[in-house]
RNA sequence: UGGGGUGUCGUCUAAGGGUAGGACAGCGGACUCUGGAUCCGCCGGUCGUGGUUCGAAUCCACGCACCCCAGCCA
C-alpha cells in the first residue's frame, strides 16, 4: 500500500511507467511564496511528495516565486518548514527565479521563428481586443523589431506596464487563454531572491511549462481551475523542445485534480488574510485556522492530516468535505497514542464529608483496549473539583452523573454521594458528599450501583491550567452563505476557561499530548505554556455520546 | 455568449457492460470504572429523458445543474 490513495494519476502514472515513457518519475510541489500553507495544499503535498516515494522517483520542492510584487523570503522558508513538517523531504529546493536567463533565451527563440511580438497596448485596450477576438495593431512587427524591443525591455529602458511579450497563436482562439497570451511582462521591482537583476518577469503560462521542462518533470500536477492553461502549457513545450538547451523527450504533462475544500473554515488566501489582519484571530498560526502551522500549534501530528488526505481520496470532482471526517481522523489518530489523564475544565469544588488526608492512588494511562503498560500517581483528599457539568439538581432522564439521589464512581476512586449543595444567587458554589466506604476498586456493598463515572481532581494536588478549547471557527457549512463570511464566524470558535489538571503532567516531556478523560484530546500551547502557568490546548473534542 | 470541466447515499469515495460497496454523519443496540474506544444492526444514492443491450452508474443522443477561463496573478 502506498501513500497515495490510487486514483485516476496513479493509474497514469503507472501506465507511463510500464511503457517505459519515462525511466524515473519526477513531480514537485510548486507553491508560490505568497502566503502560508494550508489543509488544502496538503493533497497536492502528498500527491507529488507521496507518488514519488511510491514509485521510487524524485519530488522538489520549487518556489514558483515569477512575481517579484508578492513573494517574500519569509513565506519560502515557512513553506519548506511546513512540507518537513509533514514528513517530506524534497529532493532539492528550487527557484523558477533561477531560470530566468534560460526563460529569456526561449522568448527570444520564439520571437527569432515569428512566434511572439512585443505589444505597445495599454492593458485595457489588450483586453477590449481579447475578448472580441481581434488582433492586437503590433502583431505583425518584423522579428528585428521584436528582437530589439525586447531587448530593451530588458535592459529596463521602458516603465512598467508599459509593454509585453506575447505568444503569437490566435487573436480568435475559442479558449481565450490561447488569445495570444502574455509571456513577458515588464515590472520595476526587486525580486526576493533574484534581486534586482531583472526588469522583466514571466508569466505562469509561459514559466511553469518551462520550469517543469528544465527539471526534468514527468507528471505536472495542478489543480482544476488550471484546465485551460493546458493548452499553452503544451504550446510552450511543443514550440521549445530541443531547443535552448531543453531536451527533445520526454516532455512534461500535466494533469489536474480537485482542489481539497473543507466544511466550517475558510481555505482561501484572501479570506485568510482578512481574518489575520482583520484581529479576527491572533496571527497565521492561530489554531482556529486552517494553516498547517496552525494545526500544528493546535496539536494536530503530520500524521493525521495525511491520513485525512487519504481517507478523501484524488479525483476530479469539486467537493466539500466535512470537517466532521476531520476531526474524526484526528481522533483515531490521537486515541492510540495518548496517555490518558484527568482534568478539569470548569470546576465545581466538592468538600467530603468523610474523608481526611489524603492518599496517591496508582492510576493506569491506558484503557483495557489499549495494549500500553503505565500508571501514574493520582493524589486524592478531601477537596475535589469536578466538573461543573456532570452535577446536575434536576437531571434529565437518562443522566448518569452526579445529582441528588444519585451516586458516582469518582473515576480510579471511590464512589460518591452527594449530602448538600450550598448554592448563592441560584448558583451552585460547593456540594457537600461523602464517600462510599470499601468502593476503591470494588462496587458499593450495599446500596445502588453508580451508573456512571466522572472524573475529578484533588483541589489541593492540581495543577491551575489555562484551558483554550478550540470549536470550528465557522457556524456554517459554507462561510460564504449570506454573503459575508465574516459575519458567520463561530464566537466560541475559541472558549477559554480557567481549570485544573492532575499533577503528574508535570512530570511528562511537554509535547506529550493527552486524553483528558471524558473531555477530549489536549496538549501544552507551545507558544504559550510554560511550567509555572500551563496552557493547554484542545485539539479536538471526544466525540460526545450524551445527547441532552 | 464562446471554450473547458464535473454530476453515485446528507458528505466524501469505489464499482471501467453483469448483485451499486466503503468511510464520515445520523438512528438503534451490545459492552464499558471515559456517555471515549470496540462490536453489531438500521437508514440512505446512480442529475433528467430517451435510446442501444439479455443486462447500463458505465455506451449513445438530447436536456438540466454546478464550477472554471475572458489579469501585464498563480
Amino acid at each position: 500500500m502506498g501513500l497515495v490513495p490510487e486514483c485516476f494519476i496513479t493509474e497514469i502514472v503507472e501506465r507511463d511507467l510500464k511503457e517505459g515513457r519515462y525511466a524515473k518519475l519526477i513531480t514537485r510541489f510548486p507553491p508560490e511564496p505568497n502566503g502560508y500553507l494550508h489543509i488544502g495544499h496538503a493533497r497536492s503535498i502528498l500527491l507529488n511528495f507521496g507518488l514519488a516515494q511510491d514509485y521510487g522517483g524524485e519530488c522538489n520542492l520549487r518556489f514558483d516565486d515569477t512575481n517579484p510584487e508578492t513573494e517574500k523570503e519569509e513565506y519560502a522558508r515557512a513553506i519548506e518548514e511546513d512540507v518537513r513538517w509533514l514528513g517530506f523531504r524534497p529532493t532539492r529546493v528550487l527557484y523558477a527565479s533561477d531560470y530566468f536567463e534560460t526563460m529569456y533565451q526561449c522568448a527570444l527563440t520564439l520571437i527569432r521563428e515569428g512566434k511572439a511580438y512585443v505589444d505597445d497596448l495599454p492593458e485595457e485596450e489588450m483586453s477590449a481586443l481579447r475578448a472580441q477576438g481581434k488582433p492586437s495593431p503590433y502583431r505583425n512587427r518584423s522579428v528585428e523589431e521584436n528582437l530589439e524591443l525586447f531587448e530593451r525591455m530588458r535592459r529596463g529602458e521602458f516603465p512598467t506596464g508599459s509593454r509585453v511579450l506575447r505568444a503569437k497563436i490566435d487573436p480568435a482562439h475559442p479558449n481565450f487563454k490561447l488569445r495570444d497570451p502574455v509571456l513577458y511582462r515588464i515590472v520595476h521591482a526587486p525580486h526576493y531572491h533574484v534581486g534586482d537583476r531583472w526588469v522583466i518577469y514571466p508569466m505562469y503560462d509561459f514559466a511553469h511549462p518551462l520550469e517543469d521542462f528544465i527539471e526534468g518533470v514527468t507528471h505536472s500536477l495542478c489543480t482544476l481551475e488550471f484546465e485551460n492553461n493546458r493548452a499553452i502549457y503544451d504550446w510552450v513545450i511543443e514550440n521549445l523542445k530541443g531547443k535552448c538547451g531543453l531536451p527533445l523527450s520526454p516532455r512534461p504533462h500535466q494533469y489536474e485534480f480537485a482542489r481539497l475544500d473543507l466544511s466550517h473554515t475558510v481555505l482561501s488566501k484572501r479570506k485568510l488574510i482578512k481574518l489575520v489582519e482583520g484581529g479576527y484571530v491572533s496571527g497565521w498560526d492561530d489554531p482556529r485556522l486552517p494553516t498547517l502551522r496552525a494545526l500544528r500549534r493546535r496539536g494536530v501530528r503530520p500524521e493525521a492530516i495525511l491520513e485525512f488526505v487519504r481517507k478523501t481520496g484524488i479525483s476530479r470532482n469539486e467537493a466539500q468535505i466535512e470537517i466532521d471526517l476531520f476531526e474524526e481522523v484526528v481522533r483515531d489518530d490521537l486515541n492510540p497514542i495518548a496517555p490518558r489523564v484527568l482534568g478539569v475544565v470548569d470546576p465545581l469544588k466538592v468538600v467530603l464529608t468523610n474523608y481526611e488526608g489524603e492518599e496517591w492512588l496508582q492510576a493506569p494511562y491506558w484503557p483495557r483496549d489499549i495494549p500500553k503498560e503505565g500508571t501514574r500517581p493520582l493524589p486524592f483528599s478531601q477537596e475535589l473539583y469536578i466538573e461543573r457539568a456532570d452535577f446536575s439538581l434536576n437531571p434529565p432522564k437518562g443522566w448518569k452523573r452526579l445529582a441528588p439521589g444519585q451516586r458516582v464512581r469518582l473515576r480510579h476512586a471511590y464512589v460518591l454521594e452527594l449530602e448538600d449543595v450550598v448554592e448563592e444567587g441560584g448558583e451552585v458554589k460547593l456540594l457537600k458528599a461523602r464517600i462510599v466506604p470499601g468502593t476503591l476498586g470494588a462496587n458499593p456493598e450495599e446500596g445502588p450501583k453508580p451508573k456512571g463515572v466522572i472524573h475529578w481532581v484533588s483541589a489541593r494536588h492540581a495543577l491551575p491550567v489555562e484551558f483554550r478549547l478550540y470549536n470550528r471557527l465557522f457556524l456554517t457549512k459554507d462561510p460564504e452563505e449570506g454573503g459575508d463570511f465574516l459575519k458567520n464566524l463561530n464566537p466560541e470558535a475559541l472558549v477559554v476557561k480557567r481549570g485544573f489538571i492532575e499533577p503528574s503532567v508535570a512530570q511528562d516531556p511537554k509535547d506529550t499530548r493527552y486524553q483528558l478523560e471524558r473531555l477530549g484530546y489536549f496538549w501544552q500551547d507551545p507558544v504559550d505554556s510554560r511550567p509555572e502557568a500551563l496552557v493547554m490546548n484542545r485539539i479536538v473534542p471526544l466525540k460526545e455520546g450524551y445527547k441532552a
